[in-house]
DNA sequence: TTGCTATATTTGAATATTCAAATATAATAA
DNA sequence: TTATTATATTTGAATATTCAAATATAGCAA
């Protein structure tokens, strides 16, 4: 049951875990941009950040496009927003019941 | 911009980011299975299940309720399924990306 | 051409994850 | 009690991922 298609969906998964992946695409919602302001944005390097572009770009997750010696960044495919959001409700969720285990475990 | 957040939000996918475990949600879609019953459909050896239920507990992902002897696992949030399906139909569009571009490819 | 800026790739060490085997635990039955 | 079945945990080696530093490339301007 370890068929091709589990295996590309954990690949899917394994690009987006990643906090400064993810960091890349929230600054990428409101629009595209360079290498440099993603810099700027996220606080992360040069080399780190065009390692993990990389690998978001393997995954089709952005797309780039040259402009002079710029290069801008942005998502392929907007309803990508629309998961991450409904993947927040359901680790909120999942947050939660941590918390009331934990309230539990206090209580007694 | 790496904020606790993004590396729980992190943690999140990465625990979706192996094929055994999407394949464990997938086999509980129907409804709850004891271990044994996870090991037949999986195909995974016992103790690889045991490791991989364990993270998926961990994250809140399923929950497990004993039975005398028997221990049987389900997800702890049904919508789970709608996000699986709706990451689905994300990677779907992005293998087709793939897909176009190696067809330009032969065609050049 | 040279030099400069923006970005990408390579490399190797540090770290994390996975796997398989062995061992441990918990409930029950004999 | 001992034995058995079902499941969990620990351990160490194999593998994969991450990070930081160094190096490479691409476009442009002087």
């Amino acid at each position: 049951m370890d068929s091709p298609l589990h295996r590309y969906k954990a690949e899917f998964f394994k690009t987006l875990g990643h906090p400064l992946r993810l960091a890349i695409l929230d600054a990428l919602r409101s629009g595209p941009l360079s290498v440099t302001e993603l810099q700027a944005v996220t606080k992360a390097d040069q080399s780190m950040l065009s390692q993990h572009l990389s690998r978001l770009r393997n995954m089709n997750f952005v797309t780039a496009r040259r402009e002079a010696t710029t290069i801008f960044y942005q998502v392929h495919d907007q309803e990508i927003y629309q998961f991450l959001d409904l993947a927040r409700q359901i680790y909120g969720r999942q947050l939660k019941r941590s918390e009331d285990i934990l309230t539990e475990l206090n209580q007694a």
